[in-house]
DNA sequence: ATTATCTATAGATCTATAGATAATGC
DNA sequence: ATTATCTATAGATCTATAGATAATGC
């Protein structure tokens, strides 16, 4: 997970990419997180180059001193920030893909509880994946390791689907299940970060959506009903 | 198209939001079309916030006094901007969507016609959307202006495929339509915009991509091949 | 004693303007 | 004569550091 470039420093920082203090109290965890939580607003409201480092540091409520203490400079909180945000994503890819976790479901149990948590999570804390946008068109090295993280999330719910293969109907099943991860994929991304409202002018409510996004891909897939209700 | 907000100034300026002197010779247009290019590259390599005028000024090859002679400030070139994209993309929609040009077509053909243009569009010129995402990030009415067109767009579409209604086997076609429009417009978008490669790790070339998703929306809407080849 | 924070500030951009110089087209 | 451009620069941020002050926890 963690972006590594270099040695370490005197054991003062993580890398040479990415300085952060390993704090020895516990105000140095608290004021991190704070200047964290700024810069994610700020990144989000006006990208990496907006954002200054005196706004973020008056924004978490200490000065730029602090900032300093603690990051080497505005590249380092963009990592760290990233940081902070992959490694919750990939908790949530783990446990949302967790196999016993789907030991009977049908594609259509599977798909809605994929749409279901995605969603949850975006609505949440739209400011999370906001924020990882601006990241990762400043940096190509973040861009890329997000990337990474959306495919471990695709190929886990690529294999979750496949497990199901006898209830696809479709003549190439690999094919046809990679074009609907893309497809969904597309659909949550554009639908949670244009701005939070929905952009179609069509399907409103969440529900909606996810009932003809499931329509949609069974009608693709060909899913044959085996018994099960 | 025009983003107006006040009264005329002089006749020297638009409007009050969107600050352009009428040049009155034709170097005026060399330099300010100079200037446009140079401010889309750099919005959108760095966002609106990031990129300085200077820096705008140099890339265009004149110097930050011809900048302030041509627009008041930073916003005014952002508006002038989005109008120089809004243009375009208005007279694309237009010429695409024009009834008669779909007169004897299928709704394959057309999705394939839409979905050919618009690829084609935004490959072409990546930097012109990236430079209009930056844009609308920054300003919430250049941003409500882009989703009208967007809608524009999407609507005439939409009144193509519901003019072959009798194609389609879908229980509730105007439903199925504005969903089917937002799937494609989802996918489009994030296939060009991030980054200009593909995202997805299995449909690779753009014509295997156009392939399938013509053939999950036809699944979905459940077209009818009436006669004709 | 060590770690974290704040204040003050030097130096580097960046914005925006004024005034001088060059090019245009009637 | 008018319009467009450039040069130089004042004033406003912004980055990054040094040194002083405050809080922590052994």
């Amino acid at each position: 997970m963690t972006i590594t470039g270099g040695e370490m420093k005197e054991s003062k920082w993580v890398s040479d990419l990415h300085w952060v203090r390993e704090g020895q109290q516990d105000r140095s965890r608290k004021t991190q997180a704070a200047l964290l939580d700024a810069a994610e607003e700020l990144f989000a409201k006006h990208g990496t180059g907006g954002a200054t480092i005196s706004g973020i540091s008056s924004a978490a409520g200490c000065s730029i001193g602090a900032f300093y203490h603690h990051y080497s400079d505005k590249r380092a909180i963009q990592f760290a920030l990233f940081e902070r945000y992959a490694t919750e994503l990939a908790e949530t890819n783990r446990r949302g893909l967790e196999l016993n976790r789907w030991a009977g479901a049908t594609i259509g149990d599977i798909l809605l509880g994929y749409l279901e948590l995605t969603m949850h999570n975006d609505r949440e804390l739209p400011r999370r994946s906001r924020s990882a946008v601006a990241l990762g068109q400043a940096e190509s090295q973040i861009h890329d390791e997000m990337l990474k993280l959306r495919v471990q999330r695709e190929v886990g719910l690529g294999e979750l689907l496949l497990n199901r293969v006898d209830e696809i109907g479709h003549a190439d099943p690999s094919l046809a299940v990679s074009f609907v991860l893309d497809q969904l994929g597309s659909m949550m991304r554009v639908r949670m970060h244009e701005r939070g409202e929905p952009t179609g002018f069509g399907t409103q409510s969440d529900e909606e959506f996810i009932g003809e996004a499931i329509a949609s891909v069974c009608a693709y897939l060909q899913v044959q009903i085996p018994s099960d209700s």
